[in-house]
Parts: C-alpha cells; structure tokens; sequence
RNA sequence: CGCGGGGUAGAGCAGCCAGGUAGCUCGUCGGGCUCAUAACCCGGAGGUCGCGAGGUUCGAAUCCCGCCCCCGCAACCA
C-alpha cells in the first residue's frame, strides 16, 4: 500500500523588507507539522517560497537603481539563510519569478479565459494622470484624487475579470460540507457574514500600471493580479498544467494551507473559487492563525515615545539562544489560534524554565547519576509501584502528542512532552537515588530507577525531534541510540544494558534574566543606532507658483476641547481660530490621546469646504508630518503665537 | 444597530459547546532535598470568574437577557 502523503505549504513571503519573527512563526510550525509527518512515515511535501511580484518592488528596485531581480536576490538568499539557521526542512522553495511558475500562471490565466471565467470588460473610473492610479467615484475627495488632491479625469478603461460571483454559493457551500476546511471557526462567520453573504463582486485580475508581474498570453497590455499570481504557487510548485505534472498528481490537494489570518479571504474565497473553475479539487483544509504581536501595542497611544526594546531579529536570536530555544518558543508561547505576544522576558522565562530547567537539567542529572553508579546503561530490573505512573505516561505520550498535532495545536503537543518531563523530575525526589545508592544491596533498584528516568527521557527526546532539532539528537546519542530513531522507537524498554553513556555539557545553559534582559537592550539600542532611520522618500510633487500656495489659509489654532470619536480613528477636536471657533475631526486617535491634545498649539487649514464623518461635521484640518513608519505628529509654531495667526 | 474575537489570582492562559468543590504556567512567600545547570520536589498566600443583590435552575465562570470595556477586520482618517 502506498503511504498516506501530506502536502503542507507557508504563504509565500514578500521580500519588501527585512525578515522577521512573525514569518518565522508560520514557517516554523509547518516545519514542526511536515516534520511530525515524516516520522509518521507520510510522504510529505512541505512548500514554501517568496511572491516576487508587484509595483512596490519595482519601486524598490527602481530607487536603488537595480533591476528587480538583483534587489530581490540577496533578499530571498537571506531568507533561505534564515530557514537553514531554524532547521527549516521544506522540500521545495518556489519563487513567482520562477519560470515554471509564471509559465503555469499564464496558462491558468489562458485556461480561465478559454472558459470564460475570465472575460474582459469595461469599467468606468476616475483617473490621475501623476498618480497613475484609477479611483471610483465613492474613493474621489471632493472630486478630486485622494492621493494628491489633484483634478481627475473621467475614463473609461479595459479589464479582465474573474467570474467570482458565480462560485459564491459553491464556497457557502464548501463551508457547511466540510466543516474543517477552514479553521479556526471564528473564521468562517468573519468569511460568510462580512463577504458572502454581501454578495461577492467578479475580481478584477489584471493590471496595465505594474509591469512586474506576469503578462497575460492573451493579451499582452496586461498583468496578472498579485493574488492570482501569488495563490497559483500552491499548484505551480507542483507542475500543474506542466510537461511533468506528477507531483500535482501526487500530493494535491494539499492537506492544509496554513497563514496568518489577514490573508484568510483570499485563502477561503478567491483561491477555492479559481480551483473550481480550473476544475481541480480544492484544499483539505486552510488555517489562519493569530499573530505573534511586538512588544505589547498597548503602547500605541503615545508611540512616539514608545522605545522598542524588544529583540526580534531571528539571526541575533539563534545566534544569543540556538535553534531550538527559537523554535521551541515559536511553538509553545503562542496561544493556539489566537494572538500572542513577543517580550524578552516571556522569551527568556520560557526558555529557562522549561528548556534550562526541566528538560537540560533531568538530562543532566540522569547521566550524571548512571555515570556515577553504573558507567554504563543499568539493566532495567523489576516494575515497582513507584515506577507505574511514569512509565504509563511515557508509553502514553505518543496518543497525546499526535492528538494534538491533529488538532495542529502545537503548544498542546510540547505542553504533554513537558509534563513527563516534569514527572520524571518528580520521581526522582520520590525515589531517592542518592539515597539508594549508598546502601550496597539496593543496586538493582538503582538501576532500575536510573533505566526508567533515561528511557522516559530517550522517548521525550523522539517525541521532541519534530519540534525542536538539536537537543534530541544530542540526547540520543549521549545514550548511543541512533539519531534517526522514528516514532517506531518509541516502546518502553528500548535501551540496552551495557550501553554507552556519555555526559553532555549542558545542552541549555541556564540564563541569568535580569543580566540578559539589561544585556538585550544595550544591543537592541546599539542597532538601532547601527540601522539608520529610514529615509523618508521625497518624490516632488507637481509644481505649484506661490499664488497656488498662497491659496491655502493656514492658521495658528488652540484646542481647546478633544474627545475621541467611538468606533473610529477619528479624534473629534474643538479649536480656536482667533475669533472662530472650528468643529475638526481627524484620524490621529491612535497617536494621540483626546487629553493630550488638549491645549495644544496646532496647525489648521481653515479654509477647506466642510465634511461630514461619522455624522459630525469637520471645518477643517490640523497638519500633520507623517514619518515613514506612519506615525503622526502634529505640528506646532515654534514660538508662542497667539491663535488665529495666518501661515505664510 | 456593520462583522468577528475577548474581559477568570500580579502577568499570560485553560475551564464555557455537553451547568455541580475555580485550574495551569510564570512570579511571590515558606518548607524539603543535595543526584543535578542556585536547578529539582512539596506547601501557602493571592480570584465578587467585566457589570446588572437580572432571568432559568436545587445549583451558573458555564445557559438566557441587558449593559460596559478592550482587540482585530471593514469604514473613516479634512
């Protein structure tokens, strides 16, 4: 019989900036998943890769003055450097710029058009020269562009559409026959209720403004859309519509897609829809997590003095702790299916406590105590009362640990394995070893203690091989077991008497927190400094004369009410122009505070038509600068000026 | 009335779907042990389970109703 097989994908990346955790979360837990797999003796393919594509690396590309191609290069060998540090084990990594993949993209493109899934069509827009971006007449700000401000131009223009509201009840119904194809299930009532259910228009899939990208065969004016692009890789890593389609013969559909939860719409909607009408079998199951949060956004209010003291560069993370405190961390900290948040000192209390302290620790005192007694592996000996519950927990723990890895709640898995390893650090106060060993004729039963505590180690160490990678192996071999031991190993009385055994310098050294953390910040403080802050980019604006300037009042107000519009970003001021009094509203509710904006000095544009927001009217503006992180600040006269002083 | 998630010890979470002594990890306090990486083991303190002296029930963290607050998405951000 053939072995069952498990296709496993990330979402692929966009190397638009640097490499963080967050894309270390995803991939890490689809390494830990393929790799449980694996041992389960599955035929397992496990993909990821990078989406390439896009207007804002054609920027990138274009400000640096290289091609697209040799900016995106070392930023892609800088991940594949990043999964080789984390032991990262996918079998394949695609790129969209890949020929097989633009080459399969175009087909499917071809194919959908052949069908009539996708059709061309007009449709009517509000264009902005300058910008090069087409608006509809509900995004228009006073008529003119949102962008720029400046006047737009009515104009027809062509498209390719996708039939997506045709597949609207067929998803609908995907959802109810297959319960588990999208998890968790919060998830499906935010698809259903926000999207379905509102009716879902056909897609726009090409563009004619982006070049980077993918030409359509049949009309080459065109580009394909990102996510069409982006989505195919799934079925294009595998040769799908390719001279050579045996691995989509083989492993698709894909046992689980899993992503992060702001792309679950295209996941649970777009994708299935363009399986559908490609006629091929949709995935068994999409999973959108939660997020691995910085730091605490609680911050937020005042972020401009919000100090990030938090590490999270991967690289320096692996290089402080090592591999497996990463992953191990990645994999246990994280609430299943829901938020979880990145702080040092969680980082490093995880790792102590459960690494350093449990699991190091009962590895150390074990060899140590059978090197001591013994030299080599004890016989096993005879099965007291006392020795019942830990060996029923370590024969026990494979049920649990597979459960749930089912149920993919990694946290869960670890949570079983560390409760061995904490009963086995309970059984030796209760067997007293040391006691044991000073009474000659208590041999045998010191063995025998000793050879239950290393075999429930040995099996831990199996059971942890999926999820973390070095300490298993080193665990295995200081008691000369073979390190490619699978789940088949995994029976109580596996180790030999007379054994090897060999003692390990500590595998996770105990971390002293209070230093480290004081040591962490210096160095996240040092590179900060050593990373410039990024430039803001000033592409000029088109030319004003000084008569266009001098068209705008801009005015000195004090504010002299402020409170915080519910439901919205939206703070709601009341200002003193001089002898006015404006009613402003605007989106600064997550820079500011309302009482912090009391009393200040601003800057108002003061003579702007009025606009109603959220059912209040706003009569003007405070300016803002805008950093390119897209923080706010709102921008004050250097001098005491009394309000109402005009700008010139 | 936009959609969804959440509010349980100092922190982070489980329990809620299938009502019945409120649990886990970290921290804290005290004790034990000395094989071990000042680690390990045991015990204590600490909770009106967001609010409503609301409804159902013999019994509600759990089911129902109303309200408040937080977080995402959407919208908005002159």
């Amino acid at each position: 019989m053939r072995n069952k097989k498990y296709y496993i994908t990330t979402p692929i990346y966009y190397p638009s900036g640097n490499w963080h955790i967050g894309h270390c979360y995803t991939t890490v837990i689809c390494d830990a998943l393929a790799r449980f797999h694996k041992m389960l003796g599955e035929d397992v393919f496990f993909l990821t890769g990078t989406d390439e594509h896009g207007q804002k690396i054609e920027k990138e590309a274009k400000k640096r003055g290289v091609t697209p191609m040799e900016f995106i290069d070392p930023l892609v060998a800088r991940l594949k450097d990043m999964w080789r540090l984390l032991d990262v084990s996918y079998d394949r990594f695609i790129r969209t710029t890949d020929k097989e993949h633009t080459e399969c993209v175009q087909k499917i493109y071809q194919k959908l058009y052949e069908s009539g899934d996708i059709y061309k069509a007009e449709y009517s827009g509000y264009y902005c020269t300058p910008c090069e971006s087409m608006w509809t007449e509900a995004q228009l700000v006073n008529g003119k562009c949102p962008d720029c401000g400046r006047e737009v131009a009515l104009q027809k223009e062509e498209s390719y559409f996708f039939r997506l509201g045709k597949y609207a009840d067929r998803i609908k119904k995907l959802y109810s026959d297959k319960p588990e194809f999208l998890q968790p299930k919060s998830r499906v009532n935010e698809m259903v209720n926000n999207f379905l259910n509102a009716g879902l228009q056909d897609l726009c899939v090409s563009r004619t403004t982006v070049k980077w990208g993918v030409q359509l065969p049949f009309d080459k004016n065109h580009y394909a859309y990102v996510w069409i692009d982006a989505l195919s890789n799934y079925i294009s890593a595998l040769g799908y519509l390719s001279d050579d389609d045996s691995l989509f013969q083989k492993y698709w559909p894909a046992e689980l897609h899993m992503i992060g939860k702001e792309i679950v719409r295209f996941h649970a909607i777009i994708w299935p829809a363009i399986l559908m009408a490609l006629g091929v079998p949709v995935p068994e199951q999409v999973y959108g997590h939660g997020w691995l949060l910085i730091g605490g956004d609680k911050l937020s209010k005042s972020k401009q003095d919000a100090v990030r003291k938090e590490l999270t560069d991967p690289y320096e993370l692996v290089k402080r702790y090592g591999t497996d405190a990463v992953r191990y961390f990645l994999l246990r900290e994280i609430p299943f299916g829901s938020d979880g948040e990145y702080t040092n000192e969680r980082f490093l209390n995880r790792v102590n406590a459960d690494l350093a302290n449990d699991l190091g620790n009962l590895v150390s005192r074990t060899t140590a105590m059978i090197l001591q007694n013994f030299g080599a592996m004890p016989a096993r000996g005879k099965v007291e009362e006392a020795d019942k519950e830990l060996i029923a927990m370590a024969e026990g723990l494979f049920d649990k640990v597979k459960d749930a890895v089912d149920r993919l709640n990694a946290p869960d898995a670890l949570a079983e394995i560390f409760a061995v390893i904490s009963r086995a650090n309970k059984y030796i106060d209760e067997t007293t070893p040391w006691i044991l060993a000073k009474d000659a004729g208590k041999k045998d039963r010191l063995g025998a203690v000793l050879y239950n505590l290393a075999e429930t180690v040995r099996i831990c160490a199996v059971m942890l091989k999926p999820f973390i990678t070095k300490a298993p192996e080193l665990i295995l071999k200081s008691f000369s077991c073979d390190v490619n031991d699978g789940f088949e190993s995994l029976a109580f009385g596996k180790l030999k008497e007379g054994a090897k055994v060999e003692k390990l310098p500590p595998i996770f050294p105990r971390i002293d927190i209070k230093k480290e953390l004081a040591e962490v910040e210096k160095l996240v403080e040092q590179m900060k400094e050593e990373q410039p802050a990024p430039v803001a980019e000033t592409v000029k604006k088109e030319e004003i004369t000084i008569d266009d300037f001098a068209k705008v009042e801009m005015r000195v107000g004090k504010v002299i009410a402020c409170e915080a519009v519910k439901k919205s970003k939206l703070l709601h001021e009341t200002v003193k122009v001089g002898d006015r009094t404006l009613s402003i509203l605007s989106g600064i509710a997550k820079h500011y505070t309302a009482e912090e904006m009391i009393g200040k000095k601003v800057i108002v544009v003061t003579n702007l038509p009025p606009r109603e927001m959220k059912g209040i009217l706003s009569e003007g503006m405070i300016v803002c600068a805008e950093a390119p992180d897209g923080t706010l600040s709102v921008v004050s006269p250097e001098k005491d000026v009394p309000d109402g002083s005009l700008l010139s």
